[in-house]
RNA sequence: GCCGAUGUAGCUCAGUUGGCCAGAGCAGCUGAUUUGUAAUCAGCUGGUCGGGGGUUCGAAUCCCUCCAUCGGCUCCA
């Protein structure tokens, strides 16, 4: 019996019934054989040694392809549980899956105790392990033999796990010693994972429930050379370099102060000269879209919040109500900018000719985020939303879509974020009760949302049931320069506020009608946004947005008095920077400008003052040569006014 | 909030089987030097060893507790 593979090329051939992707690869080329990991048929994700009973395609997957990476780490996992039980014996296990980056298992350590010192035996015994070329046996038996199986082995965690499975077969993997409950694909055998490396442990509870046991997550990384893992390890190295935190504190950006409390960031001059750029720069952007700016108070009456809903939902878990000598008189800090835009809105009647109305703010808001989740400024209690709610009519959704979307285009842009996607929430129409609006409503505004996108060729995934209760939403995903990838801008459709706050409207058929809000920012914070681009560029901010542009260097205190003078001028040339004044050699105040990251260094001495020039050094780059102050002013402005165009 | 780790000068870090006045480098200050593209030299200042409580003749070091930070979990209007 024969029956004909399809493969990725189009091509069709006849192989026996039974033959395995693995078959296959090996009568393409025994060098493609070994790279295979797993293969997709059909669309389905298999072992590369499953027999083959029917006609499909087949793609095979190898270390290139997304999925045959998640089934490498996945394999991986169980080798780890595997050198873990052979180190210490007893120990139960819970969940080991791949994650983007690597994978984890889940481990009932029981007596033992472990810490970071431990790693290197762990991986010693892994890579001992997959060097023993196990085969992953599949073995497809019937639940309850399973639960006896388990049962006998006393994995608790397992048995729980098999007990919500489906009766019928359930899917066994063995490789080596180690068997475990698994709905595989797997790798063919062990020995193409060459490199692993423990990063980190850390708590993790039974199933995500704090009321369950707390078990030790091992995070880990394998590869099939030992050169990727070195470049991965390298990479990890950077990313600490790059850290937000870490710059935010040597380039004299932001701090906190436990004297202030946890989570309050503070800006220093230069972190806020930076923020202020971006926050002017959106501000040009969105003036030319036809928002207007708006500036409301920092705290508003309790009731404003019981209004809007928001009180009754997380009004216990907040920063509490604020007390006057009144009694019964009660303020809470604002948690979001949109009851106050709504009050705005409802201070006149409003006509369908005065649609759509863009109220934007910086609007600072507090939330009492719980204190083992605050990170940095990526997770503050009292941050800056570059917020704006656009009141609009049900047919004016998509364009104002599209025109938020440029916004967040043209940031992503400026900014160099090359690499980034966006994710359409919409609702679960199985379950339309957890959702406030009309079914018309809804399919209107995610049609709208679902055009407006294609319209503007975003790239995006759609998730079904992950809007809000209260509307669907786009939001942005960047990667930064390093791989990594941050959520900014999101775009929210709220059909609830306007509900709440008996928002109208009044048409052209005299009628009155509810607007529609939209919410959205297209940086999400400016702590946030900050952060994410401390990150992505390491601290090397782009000219428009640097605090400082210049350092004027002067060779010695002879030449202060025309260092001065360049730095005057430049700064009516509207360059922005500072003179190194410090009695220093020029080696050092060169290393110093380097280290706090400054575009560019003026250096100054007898023949620049003599000749008013400066000589130009670029940072990263080296000497550029002298050039008269003009020239300098003139090819810095033009270098920014490329970046922002 | 939960689990684990950490907390010594402005910064980065030594110092723990409990024992002389707690150390270094950088930064800062003073002086010398007057400097040409990634660290000039010398001297000096600076610390309630995260806070509080306890054990002890004696605590940075041991115990309790609180706070903060870090890694995760949960959460994110």
């Amino acid at each position: 019996m024969m029956i004909n593979i399809t493969l990725p090329d189009g091509a069709v051939k006849s192989f026996e019934k039974g033959v395995s992707a693995m078959d296959i690869a090996k009568s393409i080329s025994e060098g493609l054989a070994r790279n295979v990991l797993a293969a997709k048929f059909n669309d389905q994700i298999i072992d590369a040694l499953k027999p083959l009973e029917t006609d499909g395609s087949l793609r095979l997957l190898t270390w290139n392809d997304t999925e045959g990476k998640q089934i490498f780490w996945h394999s991986s996992a169980h080798i780890l549980a595997a050198a873990v039980e052979a180190l210490y014996p007893g120990v139960k296990f819970g969940i080991g899956p791949a994650i983007e980056n690597g994978f984890y298992y889940d481990i009932d350590f029981k007596e033992h105790s472990i810490n970071p010192d431990d790693f290197s035996k762990i991986e010693a015994k892994f890579l001992e392990l997959a060097a023993q070329k196990s085969v992953f046996n599949r073995q497809d038996i019937p639940k309850c033999d399973a639960m006896d199986f388990f049962t006998k082995k006393g994995e608790g965690y397992k048995l729980e796990l098999i007990d919500e499975l489906e009766d019928g077969t359930i899917s066994l993997y063995e490789s080596g010693d180690f068997i475990d409950l698994c709905r595989g694909p797997h790798i063919p055998d062990t020995s193409v994972i060459k490199a692993v490396k423990i990063l980190n442990l850390a708590g993790a509870y039974w199933r995500g429930d704090e009321k369950r046991k707390q078990l030790t997550r091992l995070y880990a990384v394998s590869f099939p050379k030992q050169k990727e893992l070195a470049d991965y390890l390298i990479m990890l190295e950077e990313a600490k370099k790059r850290d937000h935190r870490k710059l935010g504190k040597e380039l004299e950006l932001f701090v906190f102060s436990q004297a202030v409390g946890q989570g309050l960031p503070m800006w220093l001059p230069k972190g806020a000269a930076l923020r202020e750029r971006l926050e002017n720069f959106l501000k040009r952007a969105q003036k030319k879209a036809g928002y207007q700016q708006v500036l409301t108070p920092h705290i508003g009456d309790v009731n404003l919040y019981k209004t809007s809903g928001h009180y009754e939902k997380y009004g216990k878990d907040s920063f509490q109500t604020i007390n006057t000598p009144f009694e019964g008189e009660e303020f809470l800090l604002k948690p979001m900018n949109c009851p106050h835009h709504c009050e705005i809105y409802k201070t006149k009647p409003r006509s369908y000719k005065d649609l759509p109305l863009r109220y934007a703010e910086f609007g600072t808001v507090y939330r009492y985020e719980q204190s083992g989740e605050l990170h940095g400024l990526t997770r503050v209690r009292g941050f800056t939303q570059d917020d704006a709610h656009i009141f609009c009519t049900p047919d004016q959704l998509k364009e104002e879509f599209k025109a938020v979307i440029d916004i967040i285009l043209y940031i992503f842009k400026t900014l160099d974020f090359k690499d980034y996607t966006a994710q359409i929430s919409l609702r679960d129409p199985n379950n339309t009760t957890k959702y406030i609006g009309s079914t018309e409503n809804w399919e209107r505004s995610e049609g709208a949302i679902v055009e407006a996108a294609a319209e503007k060729g975003l790239q995006t995934v759609t998730e079904v049931g992950e809007a809000a209760f209260y509307g669907p939403k786009l939001d942005f995903m960047v990667k930064d320069a390093i791989g990594r990838k941050w959520q900014l801008g999101t775009v929210q459709v709220d059909y609830n506020l306007p509900e709440r706050f008996d928002l109208e409207y009044i048409g052209s058929d005299n009628q009155k009608h509810r607007p529609i809000i939209i919410h959205r920012a297209p940086f999400g914070s400016m702590e946030r946004f900050v952060a994410v681009l401390i990150e992505h560029t390491g601290g090397n901010f782009p000219l428009w947005l640097t605090p400082e542009q210049f350092i004027v260097l002067p060779i010695s205190e002879k030449y202060l008095d025309y260092a001065n003078k360049v730095c005057r001028d430049l700064e009516l040339s509207d360059c922005r920077g500072t003179v190194d004044e410090r009695n220093e050699k020029t080696g050092k105040k060169i290393r110093d400008a380097e280290l706090n990251k400054i575009p560019y260094m003026l250096v100054v001495g007898e023949k620049e003052a003599a000749e008013g020039t400066v000589s130009v050094r670029k940072r990263g780059e080296g000497d550029l040569g002298a050039m008269s102050v003009e020239t300098f002013a003139n090819l810095v402005n033009e270098e920014v006014r490329k970046m922002i165009e």
